[in-house]
DNA sequence: GCCAACGTTGGC
DNA sequence: GCCAACGTTGGC
């Protein structure tokens, strides 16, 4: 089991929407970026990741299952491009901001933190108990 | 809305 | 294969 972070703007792609997609899911498409093309080929059934609201919010707002492994995405014709299929498994209690995250000498060395700019983001399993704490949920799911 | 960071493109 | 130009991202 691996834990990842995907970044969304939320007036393009919300929580809420992630969410109103329900257990089916949604692919997370629009990715034009090899590093994050290669996360989401490592990704397996059953990974769980952080949703993060970027550019408004900013903040780390809900938890996602990987439930569909990489396949072409389907919004190019270019065959370079992949996608995974999540879809949203809880909210986080109290959202973990970019501030707080910043602020917290135990994730300095977060992706979040050390590669803003990289929409689809490995966390370590540490990284993601102590965020999960932050958020409310603990135990960590 | 600005601007820094950084990935991608394309000429050589 | 290098590197300058360019476009995009995303925090502020």
């Amino acid at each position: 089991m691996a834990y990842w972070l995907f970044k969304s703007e939320p007036h393009k792609w919300s929580w809420e929407k992630q969410k109103a997609a329900g257990s089916e899911g949604t692919q997370w498409d629009g990715v034009r970026n090899y590093l994050a093309r290669n996360n989401m080929r490592a990704m397996q059934l059953g990974d769980k990741g952080f949703f993060y609201h970027s550019n408004e919010g900013l903040e780390i707002v809900g938890i996602i299952e990987v439930c569909g492994l990489a396949h072409h995405d389907t919004t190019t014709d270019d065959p370079r491009w992949e996608c995974v299929d999540i879809r949203a498994f809880c909210d986080v209690p109290k959202p973990v901001t970019l501030k707080a995250v910043k602020a917290n000498p135990a994730l300095e060395k977060m992706a979040l933190v050390t590669s803003m700019r990289l929409s689809v983001q490995p966390v370590t399993e540490d990284e993601w108990k102590e965020v999960c704490r932050m958020g409310g949920l603990d135990p960590a799911p």
